[in-house]
DNA sequence: CGGAAGCTTGAAAGCGTTGCCAGATCAGAC
DNA sequence: GTCTGATCTGGCAACGCTTTCAAGCTTCCG
């Protein structure tokens, strides 16, 4: 049993920080004027603001956040809802956001919506209870209704969604085209029998990545066969529980397209497990190009999604209708083939 | 190109939101009356705390937190300072504050140290001028006396070292142990030339499991070749460099003890490029336990990192010496050795 | 029946900041 | 020398909330 933190820690005295009124008796000049200095909203003498300055570093004086919120309403502070912190993608998501606020004074308050319409909208909701100035929602149990309803009350964006409505902005990538490089590229190598591990039934990224596939099969003229698509709920348990599943049905495939690199991890200890060799036996392709998806052995072939370029979009997308950012138009790249080495020729023994 | 975000989204009009003075007229009180309501600061005849109840809902009031903040001193609000977002390491341990901090009524605000003790230093003290109540800081590029200093100003929580100062809590794991853990787990099997590819240099972490390393090896009456220790930076890509270093410098080696999982990956990633078998050629034991360990291909033998639970406990020692919990000793499990299927014995051919 | 004690309630001050308004200062022009 | 206008500065109120203080009311005891 290790013993650390089992003494509570001594009590420490805390001096009280300094003030505007501090400051400005040191400075010799009134509160207001500091006030000015502080955040330059009007023309003040030079030796004052000096003598301000100085004062400012001596007395390491910080202005108070919560009496600025008070006057001013605004509490520099932007809520991101994610669903998971420990899942990589929204993890990449969160860290866009956060590379987006960098310089811009704003600091992130996180929640997380457990993958749960109702949490998610919960916790939203917290978030604007604590008066958070905006709200970035990273892909979504919410409904669209949801988010609408939340943008009333502060900017909003959203990522993993098109979403029209007033004050919210949204960042997504065309998922057709997702299930449409992936399927597509297995096409080209000549796989014919493709199986497909889909996504949460409810999720629109798992429908549209569906969607691409058939696409892709239409497009080729090629036919499905429905035995060879299974539900999963983009987790990693979930993937290699559809790749059994996939095995008892008894149809062939040589390849599985896989909505995402989570559910393909699962999916190929299913088949490490069977003895089956990647790429030889089975190609394996999924979504999102995680970081550690180049790290498996093989190193995963995988559509990469821009999710850092996604959060970072909102963030600047919230902090340009906070007036914090110039307008402009927020771009970010498209959904890219990742040619790694779980994906060969179908084995044409 | 994408075309999402390309237009600004209509704006939108909001209401102000209601106070407690609206609230007390609503209600026929004073606005004492609903404060103390709201605090159960004193006892309100029934009546009088019917109607407010009523006057709450109907208005949707909510306190606004700014005001509270001003007035009470407190945001409650938790400053976390993580090193980086996307570490599956430090976002458990976030995970962890996030759990402890569930119901409590605080909030998360999460910063980003990014390994540097020049940043880190910076957003913590970001996190001090915003008033968080209380910092948990989660491992730490942070001298101790940085961290001491912090903690002057408020309730600090550190995970990852142990430290006696005071309103300091630490949780801490003996990484001692984790590298004999791993070490002897290896000698166990047989080997008897183990390389060791270890952490960043400045860390408490490295030095300790490279201890544990040597440790194993002094008490199984082993020697150590100096040439099979070689430092990474625990990151995947520094592990992928030193197994191609050891490879390099000719000295025969049958294992590796990586000093984390990602530089194992990196490390597995090099083996697999080499067309090196895991483990019939080469045995890889790791620390940390992450959750994508379990899916690499072999799964992965590794120490487990209780690393939630040290997040969990450093949240609730912070809450503790903020009197928002019972006062109780907290314990987190020990470290613990997870053999999955990148270990077995030496091939001696 | 008077007064002490206990309970509930309202008035008001103030937390630290900002922004309006008005006063002060100064330069320049007549 | 006086007046106008521009420029700079201080006073003061207010943001929404909590909390102290004291007053009003009830109850109970002598």
């Amino acid at each position: 049993m290790p013993k650390s933190g089992n003494r509570p820690p001594p009590p420490v005295s805390r001096s009280t920080p300094s003030t505007v009124l501090d400051v400005a008796r040191l400075a010799g000049v009134s509160p207001s004027t500091v006030s000015r200095i502080l955040n330059g909203t009007a023309r003040v003498a030079d030796d004052k603001r000096q003598a301000v300055e100085a004062a400012i570093v001596k007395l390491k004086f910080r202005p108070n956040l919560s009496a600025q919120g008070l006057r001013s309403g605004s509490t520099r502070t932007i809520g991101v809802l994610t669903q998971e912190l420990e899942s990589p993608y929204f993890a990449g998501g969160t860290k866009g956001v956060e590379e987006g606020l960098a310089g811009s004074g704003y600091a992130l308050m996180v929640v997380t919506g457990n993958w749960s319409e109702q949490e998610g909208l919960e916790r939203a909701q917290l978030l604007i209870a604590r008066k958070v100035d905006a709200l970035v929602i990273l892909g979504g149990s919410l409904t669209d209704a949801h988010v609408a309803e939340l943008a009333q009350h502060l900017p909003t964006a959203i990522t993993g969604r098109q979403l029209i409505a007033p004050g919210v902005s949204s960042f997504h990538c065309d998922q057709i085209q997702g299930g449409l490089l992936a399927t597509e590229h297995l096409i080209r190598l000549g796989h014919r029998h493709i199986a497909h591990i889909a996504g949460a039934a409810h999720h629109l990224d798992s429908k549209e990545r569906c969607d691409g596939y058939f696409l892709a099969h239409q497009r080729a003229g090629l036919s499905v066969d429905p035995r060879l698509i299974v539900a999963g709920d983009f987790l990693e348990a979930s993937g290699e529980r559809a790749m059994h599943q996939l095995f008892e049905v008894g149809a062939t495939f040589t390849a599985v397209f896989c909505a995402n690199d989570q559910m393909l991890w699962g999916a190929r200890r299913a088949l490490y497990r069977r003895g089956i060799r990647v790429p030889e036996d089975i190609s394996l392709v999924g979504v999102d190009d995680l970081p550690q998806s180049a790290y498996m052995t093989p190193p995963i072939t995988t559509v990469r999604q821009p999710i850092h370029d996604l959060g970072r979009a909102a963030a600047i997308a919230v902090l340009q209708a906070l007036g914090a950012a110039p307008a402009q138009t927020i771009k970010h790249p498209p959904l890219e083939l990742i040619v790694r080495e779980t994906t060969a020729p179908p084995n044409t023994h």
